[in-house]
Parts: C-alpha cells; sequence; structure tokens
DNA sequence: CAGGTTTGTGCGTTTTTATGCAGGAAAAGG
DNA sequence: CCTTTTCCTGCATAAAAACGCACAAACCTG
C-alpha cells in the first residue's frame, strides 16, 4: 500500500469515527507501528489531525473546548451573509448546506421574511428556528457527528424529490479547474443531490478559500449560478471566474 | 480510552450537569481515581474547571447564583433518567420523543454504550451527538417552533417504516383512565406512531405529571409497557398503575 | 546505465507518557 | 476527637514515542 494511498485512509477514518489507535491502524493496514506514527506525525504536521498519545483525534473533536474560533473571519462572513440574503424573496424555498457562512446568513435573516428553508444541518436548524416568520424542513437520515449534518441515502432520495428556486452551499474549496470541492464524502453526495435539485445554484465562499482543492468534487465551475465572496465584484481574484461565465457578486 | 478523549468527556460533563464527582466518573470511564484525579488536575490547571474536593466545578457555576429551573427537578429526572438507562443494551434501536426528561437522559448515557437513537427532535439529537459511540438517525420534516421537533406527515411515515426494541416518551400527562395525554395534536400523531413501532413502550413522567390530564390522547394505560417515575416503586400513587397491569418501575 | 541520492520502511534501544498502586497527609463531617 | 473520604507523593510497570540505524526501492543525473 502506497504512503499517500494509506494516509487518506487514515484521514478518513478520522473523519468518520473523530478518532483512531496507532495499535487498530497498524493491524488493519499490517505495517508496522512506526510507519503508522510517522504517518500521524506527518498528517499532524499538516493540521489535519491532532496527534495523541496511542492515536490521533478529528480536529472537529476538541473544537468544543475552543469555543467560538475566529471573530477573525466572522465579519467577513456577515458581508457574504448580506449578498446571500438579497437573493432571498418571499415565498421562496431554499435549500442550504451547513458550514458557518451558512450560519452567519441565518443569523441575518430580516424578520419580516416569510420563506421555507430546507437543510440536514443542525446548526443551520437551530438558528433558523429562532426566526419569526420563516419554515423550517428537516432533512432527516443518519448523523454525522463531525459535520452536524444528516447524511445517507434517505436523505438524498428526499433532496431529490424537491425543486427548490436556490440552494446556498457552504464552500469549503473553490478552483477554475476542479470547481468546488470538499472532504467528506458524504457531506459532498448531500451537495450534489442538493445541486441538482435546485434551479440556481450559489457558492458562498470567503476569498482564502478561493482557488484551493480538496480530495472530493461537488460540481464543476460551470454548475455554478453565483458566487459571492466577501470580495468587492472588481477584485482580480475573481477575473478568471468572471470570465469562466460564473456570475459573481 | 485516549487521554484527551477522556478528558474531552469530562468537560462535557462539567459543562453540562456543572458539576462531577471523581467517584462516578472513575465509575463511568472504567479508570482508577486517581487517573481521573489527575485529569481534572490537568483541566484545572488550564483554567477549564474548577477542581474541588471529590470533583469539579463548571466555572459558570458559581458566577450565577441560583442556577437552573430548579435543581429540584433536575435531580429528580436525573433518577428517572438512570432508571431508563438501565433498559438500554448496546446494539438497541431506541425511539425518543422530546422532552427535559429524554435530555436528562441523553445526558446521562454511559459513554461506552453503542446504540441507535431514533428522535425527531432537536434538543435531543444536540445531545446525542455529544455522545462518542452512539448512532443518531434524524427523522426529516417540518419543523414545530415551540416543540422543537419534526412533526408532519413524513415523519410519522418514517417512524411506521421503524420497528425499535424500545420507546421512551417524555411523558406530560398520564392519568388511569385517559392515558397518556398532550396538548400538541402534532406531537401526538408522533407519539402514537412511536408507539406502534416499538416493541416496548417506556414512559418517563416525573411525579407531578401523574394524574393529571391533557386535552388530546396519546394512549391509553395498556398501551404502555413501563413507566418509570422518581418515586420508590412501592409508593402509594402508583399502586393503581400496577393494578391496572403497567409495570412501574 | 552506473552510481549516487532521496525516500519509505522496519528493527532495536532508549525515553517519555500514562496509569495504577500503596501509604501517609489533609480535609470533611460528624 | 475520631472516622471516613479524598488527596498527594513516590514508585512500578506497561505502553507508546522518539531516535538511530539498516536496507531496499524509487528516483535522479551525468
Amino acid at each position: 500500500m502506497l504512503k499517500k494511498e494509506r494516509q487518506a485512509y487514515i484521514l478518513h477514518q478520522v473523519h468518520l469515527h473523530n478518532k483512531v489507535l496507532s495499535a487498530s491502524l497498524c493491524a488493519e493496514i499490517n505495517v508496522s507501528e512506526d510507519t503508522i506514527r510517522r504517518d500521524l506525525q506527518e498528517l499532524s504536521d499538516e493540521g489535519k489531525i491532532i496527534k495523541v498519545h496511542g492515536g490521533a483525534l478529528s480536529h472537529s473533536f476538541n473544537e468544543m473546548s475552543f469555543p467560538v474560533n475566529g471573530v477573525y473571519s466572522q465579519n467577513l462572513k456577515k458581508i457574504i451573509a448580506q449578498k446571500a440574503i438579497s437573493l432571498i424573496g418571499n415565498g421562496m424555498f431554499i435549500l442550504t448546506s451547513g458550514g458557518t457562512t451558512i450560519i452567519e446568513m441565518a443569523r441575518s435573516l430580516p424578520p419580516p421574511l416569510k420563506a421555507t428553508f430546507i437543510t440536514g444541518s443542525i446548526p443551520a436548524v437551530l438558528e433558523y428556528m429562532q426566526h419569526p416568520n420563516i419554515e423550517v424542513i428537516m432533512i432527516g437520515d443518519k448523523i454525522s457527528k463531525n459535520s452536524k449534518i444528516t447524511v445517507g441515502s434517505e436523505a438524498i432520495a428526499k433532496i431529490k424529490q424537491l425543486k427548490a428556486d436556490i440552494c446556498f452551499l457552504g464552500t469549503n474549496a473553490i478552483d477554475l479547474h476542479h470547481g468546488i470541492t470538499d472532504n467528506d464524502w458524504e457531506v459532498v453526495q448531500l451537495k450534489k443531490a442538493m445541486i441538482e435539485s435546485s434551479k440556481k445554484v450559489v457558492s458562498l465562499a470567503i476569498a482564502e478559500k478561493i482557488n484551493t482543492v480538496q480530495p472530493i468534487q461537488v460540481c464543476a465551475i460551470k454548475d455554478i449560478d453565483l458566487m459571492i465572496t466577501e470580495l468587492p465584484i472588481e477584485s482580480e481574484i475573481l477575473k478568471p471566474y468572471k470570465s469562466a461565465g460564473v456570475q459573481v457578486a
């Protein structure tokens, strides 16, 4: 088994179970404990996991102790949220993924707005529930603990039955050639279904996510109708995307 | 169990219940009291908790003078939760409604437990998600904002497809003649479906709810397999229910 | 393609870490 | 004041990590 393969496998396991034991890994992959340890070390150096004695943990694991990570990008996300909200009209059916940008949008929804929001994201639902006038539809299925979203075939089947007016995707990585990409296979399946079931697809991405790539593709650039960032629309970074036919806001 | 995991668990418990006893922790996690003490020491050094003789307290605890809706009923609910948990075995499929008693149960689930919990209650899901080993299935549908639960025909249809080992119902009112009753039509529909889809039906009710009635019936007394209260099983209040054939715990 | 170099892997050995245990000190509570 | 519980200290042990080394495969490079 190749090193990269092995590390990808480890990463996958970590994302899946939130933890891995060096011992069990070395039994599964059939390499020496030393090799595993070196892999974990590397992945940890790259910031992809957190190494601890006896194994490693997912980063999302102890994020609970570091509560609201950055006020940092919070403000940027508010800008994005405002732009996104301007697209929403009364009576619309809106599909949303999870992610902090989506949460920020949920918090900023104007109280008089009447619309129907559909999502599988628990944190998003919590925000939508606060709102006096919107209807909230929860997509049910097994809950993925690290992404805090319902995933699985039931959820996908349910989404496919819908036809939403607009779909907002929290975006982890976007790139001209690879389109929107992400690192959680199940979440990607969900997002794909959402894109298919929406008349209009909107990607919400803070600038630092632009021109980055993750392992799994969600959709190509051409599938995106609109891309929202905190940057001014004349920004150099966005020009290639405009040329590629993506509307930018 | 990894050290970090353990500490995260302890931290979680502290935030949840505002206090932990070293003794109970060491029983739950199955490590020596010494280890727990060292963990508490570390967490305390990091300023995350306040260590005291016999256990630890949440930081927020001593700031806000006298806390929640009554430590009173909280403790009663813990007793109920413990009794309920004793019915749960590894590998079981468990349907639960919403309600504060259910939440208390969710918070008190022992970490090693592996089981699948199915619910439409958002607060319950939030608690279940914290647990390291259980699977959580969310029943999807429109969200009822005041009961924070998914309601509607989709949800009911989904529940009817299931056959759970056991069903825990948070109970608002229970009475010999009217059975379990409630005041929210949609929630009642949900509970009815849950009862139908479970091999065993357990009602969790604090004593003050016993012999009270609400407008809409969920089920008759005979449909309940087990009734859990904080009272000792010999209690006078429970005798009529025992006579009616309900098992009491 | 020969020879050097880098990279990946495994194997001892040494160090560090995690945990439990025992016995005395300190605290809490009568 | 006495008892019980909890806490601390040092020690023992086992597991895991780190380190250095060997060796082989892949990969330059002239």
